[in-house]
DNA sequence: AATCGTTGTTAGCCTTTGCTAACTCTATTG
DNA sequence: CAATAGAGTTAGCAAAGGCTAACAACGATT
């Protein structure tokens, strides 16, 4: 999964924990994206086992889907409070830990974790 | 400057450092990239004025390409003494600060130093 | 029923950044 | 002096991931 891959996953996974129902227009809005963008990225996060979408347009994370939302997102959590921690500003500590999380390795997230979770 | 760009800048900052000497196929070697992607990088960094190339190939920073080299250079050593400090080990820190170091946020950056410089 | 707004898709463009193949140029060497 | 090795360049491929233009499908509204 690429980092691209990883923010749409992301935005699914704080959609759905929003709104009660999440189709690609959202996803677009969300991230501001272009219509066809995020077409072409649900089509490949359907066909990678991540979501499913239905008739409607719908979507749905699979079990593998949120699994891997959560851990990216537990990533964006540790992250955002460490900087926070540091005294970064809230809202920039939060746009630094959505381009880091999708960088650092299993060691460092729980060694990140282990401190600031 | 894209993160590439920063990537080769430091890299040649790094064999400035070690070697009387630097040359595209050093570059080359040391990042373990072909020839022909340094050369193309090479011609990048130069029309943007961040290095200068002599006759012979032989490859100088610029006072603009000093300043940015030394800038993600800093950055570099800040995550990895960070990482190091949360109890990361030095290969993997190094590892991590290298991705890291490209996408954090001047506040970020000024948090972490203040803490791990 | 015709039209319009919303949603999604298709086609295709652009940039970045890696690559290989094949070339040139120069300098050393037998 | 010819051949070879080393360095750099040119041409062009590929994948990722953004975009616009244009179209299809469908439900609501006049």
């Amino acid at each position: 999964m690429k980092e691209s891959g990883e923010m749409y996953l992301e935005s699914i996974y704080v959609l759905c924990s929003s709104k009660s129902s999440v189709r690609s227009v959202d996803v677009a809005e969300h991230m501001n994206y272009s219509k066809p963008s995020v077409s072409r990225a649900v089509g490949l996060l359907k066909k990678d086992g991540y979501i499913e979408v239905d008739k409607d347009g719908y979507i749905t994370l699979t079990q593998l889907g949120k699994d891997k939302a959560v851990s990216i997102f537990e990533r964006h959590t540790v992250l955002t409070k460490m900087l926070e921690a540091l005294g970064v500003p809230k809202d920039i500590a939060s746009e630094d830990a959505c381009r880091m999380e999708h960088v650092i390795s299993e060691e460092t997230f729980n060694a990140m974790k282990k401190h600031f979770g």
